[in-house]
DNA sequence: ATTAGCACTCAAAGAAAAAGAGTGCTAACA
DNA sequence: TGTTAGCACTCTTTTTCTTTGAGTGCTAAT
């Protein structure tokens, strides 16, 4: 488009269409593909050899690359890019379609977190790819409750809560059973001084401080203190999650050996690659550093509630994935659970 | 041994020890073994000859095979028999040893479940190994408390603490707020009528009749104890837990296609396979009908409580596993395991 | 600007040959 | 009688060489 304009355009309407059949014969068969083959496609009605002078053409800008002197031609990463970002044509969602990727969605899903991993799993079936879910949840919700339950001889369950629904428990053995007098204080100690923290910011100084200013409470109570650090930093550790691997395990041209490398860790990996000031769809492939799955690519969309991002929804497939049908998904679904999201809130406020 | 007696011998002394020492080698290097090999060991003073001749006898009583005319031997389901039953020198485990595996053990761990789990864990990265835990705690434990906690618009948390001292909980969104009468009546219910009961035992049509005889209350509260029957299907689906897969993906006489369709359906799977009928350590080989990954084998060992099984531990491995130093491996943790959940219990008592 | 024609390249597939590991058998030996 | 050296034989694995075929780049004609 705008090349056309100030740029000389280096890519004339032809070597575009040729470009993209390359592509989307690749992406399908995952061979070289020769001039001879894109030729005898229906909308291409010049010969093999004007084909191979465009191909050259292509090569030399870097668009497309052979491995070996008598093959076909195989799509370079900025190959790929220019693909993504002007060349396949996405094709629209039927009704049909819609309805379909609607029906997956866990409409009944108590927290966004779950409602998000409930396309998470739809998506990983629809694509036959792995995906991944980073709640960035820990960022938005406060803890609204703190709740201790006695459970046995010297043992507690500790319950958070917190403003996304999300609930985490664990079990705290004590030295010693607590009176009632102590489990009052805890309690009210609790909804003072945590009420409303975030969660990614209780951090061990905090309960460090708050153990410190319990007085005469502080011996007994410490412990199950600890405990509500630990049930923080688990709500923190569970920002990331991946689905569907088996689906790239079976895959012949990923190496099953850098899958598990890149469970391994995952976080750390998926964290260093998810950059909030993208847009909100992004795509990244396995050269852009960091990414330890060869020949492999991210899609990521991100979730929005009231405008920031809410979390973030993605497919990890191989570098020839259907772009053209997996973005659309993807977007829709995302764009979905952003309505989603703010209609709940609505629905809480029109009450 | 006993085979000197009764039965004319087939098997003396030296075949046994070659027997033993084509199984060693085979684990170790995969590779048939041929008789050269066998001669250069330090124990055996013969010559290949005369092991040729014998592991021609060894492979006629069907314990070793050929996999062609002109390569050495391999075992055969029954030659991993034997010598699992009789040949293997199962090294007896050092002070250090013992002391290693005992620091694996999370001895902190609140419930017997993540007890096992941490030596499961653990033994899957001392044997580069799967493992399997079968929890049976489900038959075990009992109810001992049901909560409910409100938080938020229509939003109520629902708690479920077993005997065990397992805990899980789920949100349920009503269609109205409960009011304290509604919370207290069914909180009220919960204790006289659940508390007590097996969490297996806890079926739909149980539910169904507390449902019926809650007279007035039963529409608001219908939706809670449908949350607390899939309470209870939660801790029942979690019998069967597998971890330390990506060590058998990494494996390349391991079919990956097989160990994510093992996993799939793991939990029938290895339902079928674990029979408490038998002793306390069991070796399945993947012949033995069921289990899916071909060219595997599974050592489970029981953990008992008060003498009742109350849960299984097991590696899932080639079958070419390092038998000798993963039985007593197992062996020793479950032994400890069953030490510790029984001490408990004394603990408890003397208080 | 496009295309037919053709020589050229190079991976992949196939065929043939060589190497090597291991066996079974026979005959000699203690 | 049990053990062993020797040797022919078998069958996989490895290597080398040849063939095939897809696909290209270039040239000259349209």
């Amino acid at each position: 488009m705008y090349l056309q304009k100030g740029v000389i355009c280096l890519l004339d309407e032809r070597k575009r269409k040729i470009l993209a059949a390359v592509i989307d014969a690749y992406i399908v068969t995952g061979e070289p593909v020769g001039s001879k083959t894109i030729a005898s496609l229906p909308d291409i009605r010049v010969s093999p050899a004007t084909i191979r002078n465009d191909m050259a053409v292509l090569e030399q800008l870097g668009y497309l690359e052979q491995p070996h002197t008598s093959a076909g031609r195989i799509p370079t990463y900025s190959g790929y890019r220019l693909y993504i970002d002007e060349l396949m044509n996405a094709k629209e969602l039927s009704d049909e379609e819609k309805k379909m990727l609607d029906d997956c969605l866990d409409v009944d899903a108590p927290t966004a977190d779950a409602l998000i991993e409930s396309a998470s799993k739809a998506l990983s079936e629809l694509t036959h790819c792995a995906t991944v879910v980073k709640n960035i949840s820990p960022k938005f919700s406060v803890i609204t409750k703190v709740e201790v339950i006695p459970t046995g001889k010297r043992m507690y369950v500790l319950l958070m809560i917190t403003s996304s629904g999300n609930i985490r428990n664990k079990v705290c053995r004590l030295e010693f059973d607590l009176t009632n007098e102590q489990m009052e204080f805890f309690s009210r100690y609790m909804a003072e001084n945590l009420q409303g923290v975030p969660v990614d910011e209780l951090s061990e100084e905090i309960v460090e401080q708050l153990v410190a200013a319990m007085g005469t409470y502080m011996v007994t109570l410490a412990p199950l203190l600890k405990g509500v650090c630990e049930l923080a930093e688990g709500f923190r550790d569970n920002e990331i999650k991946v689905s569907g691997e088996k689906n790239l395990l079976a895959r012949r041209d990923i190496n099953s050996g850098q899958i598990v490398r890149f469970l391994e860790n995952k976080n750390e990996v998926v964290k260093n690659m998810l950059d909030d000031s993208f847009g909100d769809l992004q795509v990244v492939f396995s050269e852009d550093g960091g990414f330890v799955i060869e020949n492999s690519s991210m899609i990521v969309s991100k979730i929005r509630k009231d405008g920031e991002i809410a979390g973030t929804l993605g497919v990890i497939g191989p570098m020839r994935l259907d772009y053209a049908k997996v973005i659309p998904y993807l977007e829709y679904l995302t764009g979905r659970i952003t309505e989603m999201i703010s209609e709940e809130d609505q629905d809480d406020e029109d009450k």
